[in-house]
RNA sequence: GCGCCCGUAGCUCAGCUGGAUAGAGCGUUAGACUCCGGAUCUAAAGGCCGUGGGUUCGAAUCCCGCCGGGCGCACCA
């Protein structure tokens, strides 16, 4: 019985007395948690803005409404304190009792939710700005489903894009001697490169992450790829080739044929095969989202669905877009002016964008080409379930199974290529379905979203809007968050690392926090951060131990602490503003961190362990309950039992805000509380019965409920020892 | 220029639909259990909540102006 049930009978009660005493019809009444527990456990200002409307005083009306409102059980007494501020008393043993009796709260469906996120262009390794995208979705998918809602997660692989093309271009057409430095291999003919390229695909298999894998191999190509476009036309026109071949697709080609195509284009030095080309990309964007995949499965993020945007192509998702697109009269085709030979899409009438110089946005490019803007739109209305055919059924992919997957608790890691789990992915055989899953047609949709692309998205948005579809417009939401910067220490400890200077100047490097880059390759790497965390774990655990045996799970524990100091790193910071990562305040495991909570999870439980080994006892008991009726609780840890009942309402906040600081506060102060009482109120050695049962019943209480707001809501697992 | 975001303790940040004495962590200083784990706890010091107006019984919170900083306004995503 969360704390939300009683809040909400007693409003209704008290909607009730104002009706009959005030003859006053109101919904609005909140009733909030005021600052201290002296002043009440719930109170209601309400009475002060009344005051003026029956021109009677605050404290008159909050003493008629305390007498003649018919209170709910729990509560026990009322008090009118101040100017006229209402407060109420919760009987403390009767809310302990429910809690511990926690019935299921099984709410009704509401539809399918559709989160998409993390999203990482298929073409280097994730950084520590892609896990603040990946751990804000994760959190938020985890929110909506402990609320009751059917939730799809979507991880949309942008296979199309120029920046893939980028790599491709830089294992065809970079200077070998740069190929080969960025390789780390010694000098040699691009046919043997190229060979040692694909020779270094992860193939079917899933990678296990660690700092050389494909992902970090194309890490270091890109940027020296996109160095070299100021400096050489050819090369960009080699891009234009490449895109163009990629657009093309390449059939059933099998890599090795294409790998052969291009050793043989090489060494003859005829021109590279569009087929060859396209092969290739797909092989390069496989690679890396199979490395994506696995970083993010160290924090136990996982999706249902891997939507690909080269099969939103070949589907003919936007032409079916761009048809509803011209029949609503959204765009048009520019004649003349610098936007000459693009379809546009008007965006002048459009309040919100009316004062814009130009509020135009390009859908078509003048070469024939769509931007990603006209694609996303064409996802967007296919998420909604509005990318509908001429004769009314839906327009969908084709689906496979990309693998399998599992998770043994809520926040392990997550293990690829068995369990129940069913990761999908898009076709561009529409034909193809995968039994018992379907996918889109969400009736709210969230778009975990850098708010860099706020205008992009916008322009999605109003597409959707445009179509005649204002209400899914407005169930389609941007969950913009500011970006992941580096301190400027940071960033002279990782040149300090690599060994290599990334030219920022003195203005730069005096600023507040430096931003990433991965086509300057300015950045922390994901994996890599997170080895160094979980080497620093290590390191914290040995330092503990002291002159005792290491443990045998020394390793699971470090990951646990890693992922956990991570998480709520990403998660604690409100999301509109700037994370600029510090090596040092990332790395610490004391005061307001992920430890810190994992540690007060593993103390609470450590005291059942205690207490079976010397006394037979352990948790409360459903047979134990009844005694605890009478029961005297103090303050404190009344203070601990009622932060346990917020959950719910801080979830249902977090959510309507998409502010995540609101739970990783939450759980901080719960976590605090328990500390301080916690050798107040010693379990083990107590000696007397009806004491020690009380204290056993709230430390239950909240041992479970750090369990679910740790390892179901924000993901971090909590190891059995530390 | 237009739009969005940020400005709270020395530093990094919370502060929910306005509500009672503005909170944490780090850092500084001084302390703590022969006890269920010290990744802990106690205490001290540290605040014109950028600034000027307005609305309100009540403003860190809402509105307007200004100052400082960031981002966006691509035939990139």
């Amino acid at each position: 019985m969360p704390l939300i049930d009683i809040r909400t009978r007693a409003a209704a009660a008290l909607a009730d007395a104002l009706k009959t005493e005030f003859d006053h019809i109101t919904d609005e009444i909140i009733l909030e948690v005021p600052p201290n527990r002296d002043l009440g456990d719930l109170a209601w200002p309400g009475a002060l803005p009344l005051a003026g409307v029956f021109r009677t005083a605050p404290r008159a009306i909050a003493e008629t409404l305390a007498e003649k409102t018919r209170w709910p059980d729990e509560i026990t007494r009322v008090e009118i304190a101040g100017p006229g501020f209402l407060n109420l008393f919760l009987d403390r043993s009767t809310v302990l009792e429910r809690l511990l009796r926690a019935d299921e709260f099984k709410p009704q469906s509401q539809g399918k939710t559709i989160v998409e996120h993390t999203n990482i262009n298929p073409n280097k390794a994730a950084h520590i700005g892609h896990l603040r995208n990946a751990v804000l979705g994760d959190v938020l998918v985890r929110c909506l489903l402990h609320l009751g809602h059917e939730v799809e997660v979507q991880n949309y692989i942008d296979d199309t894009g120029v920046q893939v093309a980028d790599v491709v271009v830089g294992v065809l057409y970079l200077p070998e001697i740069d190929l080969a430095a960025a390789m780390d291999v010694e000098p040699s003919r691009r046919d043997d490169l190229i060979g040692r390229i694909i020779q270094a695909l992860p193939g079917d298999t899933m990678p296990t992450p660690d700092s050389k894998d494909f992902d970090d191999l194309c890490w270091e190509i890109y940027p020296r790829v996109t160095n070299l476009y100021p400096l050489d036309e050819n090369l960009a026109a080699r891009r234009a080739e490449v895109l163009h071949a990629v657009e093309a697709g390449f059939d059933t080609m099998a890599l090795d044929e294409a790998e052969f195509s291009l050793q043989r284009s090489v060494i003859s030095g005829e021109p590279f095969s569009g087929r060859a080309i396209a092969r290739l990309a797909a092989a390069v964007a496989d690679a890396n989202v199979r490395c994506h995949l696995a970083t993010m499965a160290r924090l136990g993020v996982a999706y249902d669905l891997l939507p690909h945007e080269s099969d939103i192509l070949h589907l003919g998702f936007w032409s079916r877009a761009f048809d509803l697109l011209k029949q609503a009269g959204a765009i048009r085709l520019e004649k003349e002016g610098k936007n000459s030979g693009c379809w546009v899409m008007s965006l002048a009438d459009s309040p919100e964008f009316a004062d814009m110089e130009d509020p135009d946005k390009i859908l078509v490019r003048s070469n024939g080409t769509v931007t990603y803007t006209g694609k996303d739109i064409a996802y967007q209305l296919w998420k909604l379930g509005l990318l509908t055919d001429p004769d009314g059924s839906r327009h969908d992919f084709g689906y496979d199974l990309f693998t399998t997957w599992a998770q043994d608790r809520p926040a392990s890691p997550v293990s690829y290529g068995a369990g129940d789990h069913r990761l999908g992915l898009t076709t561009s055989d529409a034909q193809q379905t995968l039994p018992g899953l379907t996918f889109g047609n969400g009736d709210r949709v969230y778009n975990v979203i850098d708010v860099r692309q706020s205008y992009p998205q916008k322009v999605v948005k109003e597409a959707v809007r445009i179509l005649g579809h204002p209400e899914a417009a407005d169930r389609s939401i941007h969950f913009a968050y500011e970006m992941v910067a580096l301190t400027p220490a940071a960033v002279r400890i990782i040149e300090e690392k690599s060994g290599r200077s990334f030219g920022l100047d003195r203005e730069q490097m005096q600023k507040a926090y430096v931003e990433m880059s991965g086509r300057k390759g300015i950045g922390v790497k994901a994996d890599e951060f997170l080895d160094i965390l979980e080497a620093r774990a290590a390191e914290a655990i040995k330092d503990r131990a002291g002159e005792a045996e290491l443990p045998e799970d020394l390793d699971s524990r470090a990951q646990a602490i890693a992922v956990g100091a991570l998480r709520y790193l990403m998660a604690r910071q409100s999301r509109n503003r700037v994370l600029a990562f510090d090596f040092d305040e990332a790395l610490s495991f004391e005061g307001d961190t992920g430890p810190y909570l994992q540690y007060s999870s593993v103390r609470s439980r450590k005291i059942f362990d205690k207490l079976q080994k010397r006394r037979g006892e352990g948790r409360i008991e459903e047979s134990e309950i009844d005694a605890l009726a009478q029961s005297e609780i103090p303050n404190d840890l009344w203070a601990l039992i009622l932060e346990c009942a917020l959950r719910r309402d801080v979830v249902a906040q977090a959510v309507a805000t998409l502010e995540f600081s609101l739970l990783a506060g939450h759980v901080h102060t719960l976590a605090q509380i328990f500390h301080k009482l916690y050798h107040a109120h010693p379990v083990v050695p107590e000696e007397n019965e009806n004491l020690r049962r009380l204290r056993r019943a709230v430390f239950t209480l909240f041992a479970d409920e750090m369990g679910v707001l740790l390892e179901e809501l924000l993901g971090i697992p909590v190891p059995e020892e530390m």
